[in-house]
DNA sequence: GGACCGGGTTCCGGTGGACGGAACGAAACT
DNA sequence: AGTTTCGTTCCGTCCACCGGAACCCGGTCC
């Protein structure tokens, strides 16, 4: 059986509907869709609405958005259902962002205030990344990316990051078809096998206008405790020149930091290279 | 009929057990049992574990696991099935944390700059307070408070914040018992009552080593586009002497000016009292 | 006014799938 | 070797989910 996921589902359509092949229980599969109906800008959804987003009947809506009010998983208002706060307090809980936001944190407050350009950090999800804290500047603007938004591996310098420490998912995405997303986009599986060693021998991988036009970003590395890959940070930028060539110092370093605060639990991490240093965030800076 | 748990058996081998309602539907039951399972601390809970938490069959639990991995609200490796990063992002789309958190960040990083203490930001839910956000510095220490933690309303400044704003939960609470967390806290309605007076007639509540000892917290209100109370947030610091009156007035001007950011629709707020603004974050501190 | 429409809710009979006891395979102790 | 614990599969029973139909309520159009 096929633990890949089948297909990215389709989220927050407008009109269309969901044709996926259920392979789940029946009942949970009827859950997933009516939570998946809800879209990043939704706050109050009616239930014809949903009824039309999830191709259930009306019925069946009607009744799982009740057992999923009792549950605080949803609310209600005039307006329509919305998702629940209990949803919020079970995503905190989620050990893949939790303890690699709770360990990055400091560290990405300090590059935040360094750069005074947007950072993240993010985490591997089939063949996407997942973006688990995102900090900017007012300034800094035009938000590429929501907080807990998806982007291509391919396309981002996060995601060659997770490419070219994981050879496996490597072999698996070069196979396919590179999509690309803007005219610079990295779409020759040779170019990009080839950029994966250097990242992989320089410990930082970059990306200059691959992902958004106008927009580079540099990506290093976070390692867990046995020594795995377990995340990136990223700092998001306007191209300017010579812009790369200042950041990579930086964002390496930080990532060498998130790493050691890792493995010492979180808490106080001394910055080994220097760059960064973890005492107070932003006060060393004032 | 009577599925509706004969016992629901000892969950939570640290935590309290669930003090779960609930006429659901069984199958929907079943998916909150499960997740409902997890703890803050735990990473990697076996099947065996889930059984004994949920007071589940184990073929039951076995069963909705499966489910529950295929739509990605469930992981699994070795160690064993932990929660999934598709709650994380749903728990991002919530609304009613995301609005006020989105509006909130910036001044509440101003907040955490200018003061050097815990900030944080919170919303209602039920006769609790649920904390959505929080900031600190790294000497500041002792969280008294998880990220998506929950808190009495008669013993915080936050929850102060939302009772003098809600007579008609302040009623309930009030008939209810106020259980003593800690030797201050306040335990007498009548007390409490023509406090919540003072903290409405003056637009700040506080707290004086009520919620943990050693520790005080200063809380303002926050309205939304219609001008209802949609959150509050709050500053939290080891008690010293005047530090309240210091606070008082900062923590009110940040109110106000998350209340302007709602309004305007996140965005440039200018802080309209002066004290606050909210331009280009901690740059104007530098 | 009446007709119509689109949302939300309740009712109820049929049936598909959830349920869980039992048994099996595989490790980890003793 | 025996014993315990964990994960998984199988299968017959039966109940709770399913969804069509009908109903209520507010608008809007003619």
């Amino acid at each position: 059986m096929s633990l890949v996921a089948p297909l990215p589902a389709a989220v927050h359509p407008d009109q269309t509907v969901h044709p996926d092949q259920t392979v789940n229980g029946a009942v949970v599969d009827k859950v997933r869709r009516v939570l998946s109906a809800f879209g990043p800008d939704d706050v109050g959804v009616s239930l014809a609405e949903l009824v039309r987003r999830t191709g259930l009947a009306k019925t069946t809506v009607h009744r799982t958005c009740a057992d999923l009010m009792a549950w605080g998983a949803l609310e209600r208002d005039t307006a329509g259902y919305r998702l629940g706060l209990k949803l919020f307090e079970l995503g905190q809980l989620v050990p893949r962002q939790r303890i690699l936001r709770e360990a990055a944190l400091p560290i990405l407050e300090q590059l935040l205030f360094a750069t005074q350009e947007t950072v993240h950090c993010a985490v591997l999800d089939g063949h996407e990344v997942v973006y688990v804290e995102r900090l900017s500047t007012r300034h800094a603007g035009s938000a590429p990316s929501r907080i807990a938004g998806r982007a291509d591996l391919h396309a981002t310098a996060t995601g060659k990051v997770f490419l070219a420490w994981t050879p496996a998912l490597a072999r698996e995405v070069l196979s396919g078809p590179l999509r690309a997303r803007v005219p610079r986009t990295i779409t020759s599986p040779l170019v990009l096998r080839r950029q994966l060693e250097r990242v992989h021998a320089e410990g930082v991988a970059t990306e200059y206008e691959e992902t958004r036009v106008g927009y580079l970003s540099v990506a290093a590395p976070v390692f867990g405790s046995h020594g795995i890959l377990v995340g990136a940070i990223s700092v998001t930028a306007g191209v300017r020149r010579g812009l790369t060539d200042r950041l990579v110092p930086q964002v390496k370093a930080a990532g060498r930091a998130v790493t050691v605060a890792l493995r010492t639990g979180d808490g106080r991490q001394i910055g080994e290279a220097g760059e960064v240093r973890g005492a107070s965030l932003r006060m060393s800076y004032a």
